[in-house]
DNA sequence: CGCGGATATCGCTACATCGCTATATCCCGA
DNA sequence: TCGGGATATAGCGATGTAGCGATATCCGCG
């Protein structure tokens, strides 16, 4: 598998976002639907703040998109494509033995 | 997709080793079979002392385990389900489509 | 033995990130 | 226009990590 110097910053710069636990649940839970800041606080029972922080993260990241509805602001999931990523990561990647080369 | 905290922090423990460029060069680099350190450096263009201190930190990790062979520090893989999330990532991940304008 | 290549570790400085509190800003409805 | 909920940011001390050169350790071979 070759990762180029180039390519590789650009896969790291994913990585990175999702390195911290509560930057991961936090995508995670959008990968269900976007959601307001202050749902997520309490769905992951972490203070305001410290979510709202995590959220401009990943935003700056270019993970997450924020817009804002009826005066909430919802935070949604900017690329579609960390569902496949995460879905991996979780199931611990239970389908290895399924192809058998 | 719910990621509970305990499951979340596993992730995350893959997620940093990776979070950065060398290192995930030189796991993709492993994903194809074993190489020594000398090889490693040689290839990925980093000094030496950086390459082995990254080795160790994916050794650390468990990502990666070491063995001893003909004289050489042999790296590989210890956990194979790198390869479909490396493969995910280098796929879905990288930028979007080629779009030549 | 002891040399020399291979590998690991150390000491250091610079910079990023963490978690937190307090505070600032935004925006809607009355 | 004002109050207040919703959201973002600033500042702080503590900790972590990067990259580097120098040096220490390991190990097979002659």
């Amino acid at each position: 598998m070759d990762f180029g110097a180039k390519q590789a910053s650009e896969a790291v710069r994913i990585f990175k976002a999702v390195s911290h636990p509560l930057r991961l649940r936090i995508v995670a839970r959008l990968c269900d639907g976007p959601e307001h800041v202050t749902a997520l606080a309490e769905a992951l029972e972490h203070p305001q703040s410290i979510v709202s922080q995590q959220l401009r993260i990943l935003r700056m990241s270019g993970l997450v998109a924020a817009s804002r509805q009826a005066g909430l602001q919802v935070y949604r999931l900017a690329e579609v494509r960390l569902i496949d990523l995460l879905r991996c990561a979780q199931g611990c990647c239970p389908e290895p033995p399924v192809d058998n080369h």
